[in-house]
DNA sequence: GATAGTTTCATACAACTGTTTGAAATGCAA
DNA sequence: TTGCATTTCAAACAGTTGTATGAAACTATC
């Protein structure tokens, strides 16, 4: 392996075309022309496009969850085994957003990858997100260590209404932009984390032996 | 017009072939093939592929946001042109969650459609969706009215965290089943419902100076 | 029953897709 | 250099896609 510039030069221009115009309307022949390489070159060292497609989001995808793991055991050691859950929260939904929000003209190509990668769901990228339950299941375990005196199931739920804000967000920004007039400011990207995680954090704690259904959730 | 035989049983089969496989892999051919009819019969009919899944699309969300203004509507009268920010949550969310979650066994082909129109993000399906800010106006409003204490930004917020965790839990269902070794219920709707209607009420009411649950019946 | 308008049909079209091929070029070791 | 393996290249392949065409089959009106 002389030295990896076709391979290199085809997932730089993959992910930039990707992110400027979706998976939907850019084939290979796109992807070698703005990499100036042939053709043949996807087939040769990536196998197929659904693999390219893949190596790109795996790529990005297992740099995020390192970060959002660091970020938890870091909290973790520092509570000796036990982190506030609005911190462990942070970690589960910071990484994701700061990197794909904040200014647009600054946001870079990975992060707009990443927010197509959450738009446009197409089959090599779903078949990694299935995967990452595995990864999941690590926050729930710190969540449950975090507030043992909660059901699981409401410690699923936390986790799924956390994710749900953070994804949602990103996935329909410009959405979230239009409707408030400007007045919303997602380039911002402390204050949307907070507001996530605030929201989170209170669904999670609020209500222990009050309003809450836990009660119900109990009785199933 | 003799009769819209054709013309249905095309809507029909669309419908059912893409809420079972997906937009990305069926064809006008399959579509045709189960309707028992011409290959040209839908251009014929609708004009061009992506007319015919705009159709069906637009067919389904005018009912969806017809049924939340009804709710919307009863709400504010019964109030005197104020409701509750939990009935109008649940005003917003309820339609989506009950037509789309459910026992699977018994969910109608139009919510396994819309399903796959909530995680499969096609073009028609897009554009359309991008003119529903309309509609999502006059819910804002109401929560303004609902809450005039509240700043804007923290209205769009709570409108955008609610819309958020409804259409997560539609997408990643499977997802949450899963994490939770099923133990989350998605087939008990309303009890969904009321958990994103909770959450969403509390984002909405917490913090500001007063605490005021506008109703109790956030939490059912 | 002829006519005009609508609807259906088989078929062809034209374009585009990802992938394969086999030869040419290149890099590198002996 | 010779020889071998890796990499590049132009070209073609095989398949699919949505759409267009023009004739045939209907339907309803007069």
């Amino acid at each position: 392996m002389a030295s990896d510039h076709t391979r290199s030069a085809i997932l730089a221009a993959a992910e930039r075309l990707y992110a400027d115009r979706g998976f939907g309307d850019v084939t290979l022949r796109d992807i070698v022309a703005e990499a100036g390489v042939n053709l043949a070159a996807v087939n040769y060292h990536f196998g197929s496009k659904d693999e390219l497609i893949a190596e790109l989001f795996v790529t990005r995808s297992i740099a995020t969850n390192r970060e959002r793991l660091r970020e938890l055991k870091a909290a973790e050691e520092a509570g000796g085994g036990r982190a506030p859950i609005d911190v462990i929260l942070r970690a589960l939904v910071g990484p994701t957003l700061r990197g794909c929000l904040g200014p647009e003209n600054q946001r870079s190509t990975a992060a707009r990858f990443m927010i197509r990668a959450s738009i446009e769901s197409v089959p090599p990228i779903r078949r990694i997100k299935n995967r990452e339950i595995d990864h999941l299941r690590k926050f729930a375990g710190a969540m449950r260590r975090s507030l043992p005196e909660r059901s699981d199931v409401d410690i699923y739920w936390g986790l799924n209404f956390a994710l749900a804000m953070a994804h949602h967000t990103i996935r329909e920004s410009e959405r979230l932009i239009k409707l408030s007039d400007g007045q919303c400011d997602l380039d911002d990207v402390e204050d949307v984390v907070s507001r996530v995680v605030g929201v989170a954090t209170m669904a999670l704690t609020a209500g222990g032996a009050e309003a809450k259904p836990a009660s119900k959730a109990a009785a199933r």
